[in-house]
DNA sequence: CGCTTTTGACCGGCGC
DNA sequence: GCGCCGGTCAAAAGCG
């Protein structure tokens, strides 16, 4: 289904048009996030350049557990293991593009992307400026109110694991100053691991998973386990973050998936 | 004075 | 090979 693939590449108000389609033929939840678990494989198939960007497959071994050298070894070279997402939640009129995290950076540079209008602002950690770690700061494209900073680097990862952590604190033990900062992440609460939906292993077990079951338990726990590793994208993020905003999502997904829905919602804290 | 920020130039990867 | 693009460099300016 090719329009699928528009839930993740393109506008919020494309993914709506697409969803309200999806939602007129009654397709069930499984079914949607079936072909857009299917589909996101696909784009990051065919995206090479894109894909580039570590962002897109934001393998963080901070926050989830899809670092091992089998799915590396997989992945282009220029991917680097040890990257995290972070959205922070600002005052839209602040273009500053900082981001209060307790750490030290230091600016080396800023551009203007072609995906995003705004600018995209380059860090270098400035305590230890010859270790590998920095950090890139770029307003949401569809949300003016939040910056995506994503670290790479192995500067932040003794950092404790813990879900929901809205600040985090520097080396040495410094108070983080970062009040603001909203982790919208798609763990749950108690919950680090995640699927890697690159892997076609495990995309494959999880759609035959699907298909075998009705249940809503096992429903329930195969969607956690998409919506975790889908929102590492920040394109559906972004799209996805849209949807649910209309509320398109409130009817098709049922009770017993609330917690996916918080989860989703749960970055606009 | 030293550090940070700004910003245009430059570089290298990638697609055509 | 060429052009596009994201990322980095580095000189100048800003700031405490």
């Amino acid at each position: 289904m090719k329009g699928i693939l528009s839930l993740i590449t393109t506008s919020g108000d494309e993914m709506v048009e697409e969803l309200n389609r999806m939602k007129s033929e009654n397709k069930k939840l499984s079914d949607v996030l079936t072909i857009v678990t299917r589909n996101y494989n696909d784009l990051m198939q065919t995206r090479k350049r894109k894909a580039v960007d570590p962002g897109y497959y934001n393998h963080s071994c901070r926050y989830y557990s899809c670092c091992d050298e089998t799915s590396a070894g997989t992945l282009p070279k220029m991917i680097k293991s040890n990257v995290s997402r972070v959205y922070v939640r600002i005052d839209p009129s602040d273009t500053s593009l900082v981001v209060k995290d307790g750490y030290g950076w230091r600016k080396y540079g800023q551009k203007v992307t072609r995906d995003n209008p705004s600018p995209r602002a380059y860090y270098k950690c400035s305590f230890t400026p010859s270790l590998p770690c920095q950090e890139k700061v770029q307003r949401s494209l569809n949300d003016p109110s939040l910056v995506v900073a994503t670290y790479e680097g192995h500067h932040h990862h003794h950092h404790p694991s813990q879900a929901n952590v809205s600040a985090v604190s520097p080396p040495g033990g410094a108070t983080g100053t970062s009040t603001t900062a909203a982790r919208i992440t798609g763990e749950r609460r108690g919950s680090t691991e995640s699927l890697d939906f690159l892997d076609p292993l495990i995309c494959s077990k999880i759609q035959k998973a699907i298909a075998a079951t009705e249940s809503s338990e096992m429903q329930q726990f195969l969607v956690e386990k998409m919506a975790s590793s889908l929102t590492r994208n920040p394109a559906f993020m972004a799209a996805l973050a849209t949807a649910i905003t209309g509320g398109i999502l409130d009817e098709v997904i049922s009770e017993e998936n609330k917690d996916v829905v918080s989860n989703s919602r749960g970055f606009s804290v």
